[in-house]
RNA sequence: UACCUCGUGGUGUAACGGUAACACAGGAGAUUUUGGAUCUCUUAUUCAAGGUUCGAAUCCUUGCGAGGUAGCCA
């Protein structure tokens, strides 16, 4: 339960656009047959579940057209200034926990700031790149506007002599920060902004995690990419719909520089959108660094890292990423989904335990006060291999809250006063008093136990209890803690209005309750997995857990159908 | 009256000129020592208008709608 399996190939492989698009390029023979792909993550955050997608589909294409085919992590690091070494190792830990491997294919943009740097000078010798002196508000000027054409720098026609000694007098920190950039010759009339002499270079004086003060001008993304890809053989460049813009300055890179090994080609589909939450890397950093969840691994954050600790697994989260497909489309996928795909794992995996959220004291009068009795529980009635464990019975147990109703509401099944239930995997009690405290509220229930209604037996002479409710021997029970985690906003789309998407954080998102569970879960090991029968899917939180004081960690209510009705 | 992209049930996807289907969600029932799970049934779909064709979700034209793009971010 607790070992992650690796992604095969075997997993389901549906068609798709990007899959039909590298079968037609298989059969044409193109990349000698290869396919290369790469998740180009930049280290300024941490992941969250949009780039599983990106993951599930650049490391399955390689499991996918295996052997001749590879998928290569690589930190898209050219602007220190948000990157940081932390991410880095995020990344790669998030990375290998949804069972992917990079093997030997690990790079860095970084790694090719010199190679970069000479193909910058090959483009100034071929008269490509230039110079420009324009401050940033200049440069924004002169490039027009969406319908009004730019008009050329008058920086634009330095020789290529002027252009060398001033590039290289960047490089060699002569010039301020921001003072100068190296472009592209294009064309400031284009009608896809992105080629009025995009910016190529700027300089910068930050320190860099991995090349330190080794450089003072960095490569600007649409430059390095295609480059790095190129650089690395990258047969096929996948990202996501807001790069489409960009595809004819890769391409003409890819055209205009020689001596690249490869010659990749960029496509785009529509990254993931999930309702009830945000996705972008600055909400997300915001909610972590305001202090609305408590770091990036909450389990209330869409973060991978954070489903990791709500116990979600990796197998749930790739098998979500088949389930959504893959296509140009911008749609939000219902969060459902999301909850299917895990709740359908674990009802398979998970081990059976009782835990009462919210203890009512039950004092069963005719039991007896000494006795105590083991009674035999199956660990998952989905998979008999799961064996069995005994939970011990006394006169004195918990049941929830949930389940005692001091005047029963039409359509409930579960205890009452003068009603029968049967308690799990035991015998079928009447609830005969309720005993109240002085402000009220329940004390406890006072019930008497049919002894004649064990291994299922109906009662005789009394219609058969529709309720079977879970318990917990009151003498015998664990204190733990449990976090109810629900979804942390309140409406489906917290970032589309114009107002502060934190407005619409759920107050309600996480409740902690002091839970009584069964003894076997005193020792219940960090990172395991339980569903608690008729509650929902626990997490043992890796962290706050200890042995005998567990600390559980809400993954997935169980589907409650119930509740859905007691709702109305 | 810029450029690019996208429009299939409530949601996400499939159908690649030949009976519009799958999953989730919703509804009904069966079953059940989890009101869970499982099983069965069910509601509901091609943005619009023209055109091509024996036949169009698919090809063409026009329109409409949605989104992206004016960082020295990625």
């Amino acid at each position: 339960m607790s070992q992650t399996d690796n992604a095969t190939a075997t997993s389901p492989a549906k068609s798709d656009f990007i899959r039909d698009m590298i079968a037609e390029d298989l059969q044409q023979g193109r990349n000698d047959g290869w396919v290369v792909t790469r998740f180009p993550p930049e280290p300024n955050g941490y992941l969250h579940i949009g780039h599983a997608k990106s993951i599930c589909l650049n490391f399955g294409l390689a499991l996918e057209n295996a052997p001749k085919a590879r998928c290569h992590l690589r930190f898209d690091d050219t602007n220190p200034i948000k990157e940081d070494t932390e991410y880095v190792e995020s990344i790669m830990e998030d990375v290998k926990w949804l069972g992917f491997d990079w093997g030997q294919h690990l790079f860095y943009a970084s790694d090719y700031f010199e190679k970069l740097y000479e193909f910058a000078e090959q483009l100034i010798t071929k008269g490509l790149a230039y110079v420009c002196d324009l401050s940033p508000d200049q440069v924004r000027e002169y490039r027009g506007t969406l319908t009004e054409p730019g008009k050329n720098s008058p920086w634009r026609d330095r020789s290529v002599e002027e252009n060398l000694e001033l590039f290289r007098k960047m490089r060699a920190g002569e010039f301020a920060d921001g003072s100068r950039i190296l472009r592209a010759k294009i064309d400031m009339a284009h009608p896809n902004i992105t080629m009025r002499d995009p910016a190529m270079y700027r300089i910068m004086r930050a320190h860099h995690h991995r090349t330190g003060d080794a450089w003072c001008i960095y490569p600007m993304y649409d430059y390095a990419h295609p480059l790095s890809d190129a650089l690395e053989s990258i047969t096929h460049s996948l990202c996501t719909l807001e790069f489409e813009d960009h595809r004819p300055f890769y391409e003409w890179l890819i055209a205009n520089v020689n001596g690249l090994p490869g010659s990749p080609y960029q496509r785009e589909f529509a990254r993931l959108n999930l309702n009830y939450t945000v996705m972008s890397k600055r909400k997300l950093l915001r909610l972590v660094k305001e202090n609305h969840v408590n770091g990036w691994d909450d389990p209330r954050m869409p973060t991978i890292s954070g489903f990791r600790r709500r116990g979600y697994t990796p197998e749930s989260i790739r098998h979500f990423c088949s389930t959504i497909g893959l296509t140009k489309f911008k749609g939000v996928t219902d969060y459902a989904v999301l909850e299917h795909c895990i709740r359908d794992d674990l009802n398979k995996r998970a081990l059976r335990a009782s835990a009462v959220l919210r203890p009512i004291k039950v004092v069963i009068e005719n039991y007896g006060a000494d006795r105590v009795e083991e009674l035999e529980f199956p660990n998952n009635p989905e998979d008999p291999n799961a064996g069995v464990r005994m939970v011990p019975m006394c006169n004195e147990i918990y049941i929830d809250a949930d389940d005692f109703m001091e005047e029963p509401v039409d359509g409930f099944h579960r205890l009452a006063p003068g009603r029968e239930v049967r308690l799990k995997m035991a015998f079928c009690i009447i609830c005969k008093e309720v005993v109240k405290n002085a402000d009220g509220s329940i004390k406890e229930l006072i019930c008497t136990y049919d002894e004649s209604t064990r291994h299922g037996k109906k009662p005789e002479g009394r219609p058969k209890p529709k309720g079977i409710i879970h318990w917990v021997s009151a003498r015998h029970a664990v204190d733990a803690e449990v976090r109810l985690y629900d979804r942390l906003f309140t409406v489906e789309s917290p970032d589309a209005g114009d107002e502060d998407f934190l407005q619409f954080l759920n107050s309600a998102s996480l409740e902690i309750v002091a839970a009584k569970v069964e003894p076997s879960l005193a020792i219940a090991g960090a990172g395991a997995r339980y569903q608690f029968e008729r509650v929902g899917y626990f997490y043992v939180d890796p962290k706050d857990s200890v042995l005998g004081r567990p600390v559980f960690n809400r993954t997935v209510t169980l589907k409650d159908s119930w509740a859905k009705v007691a709702a109305k």
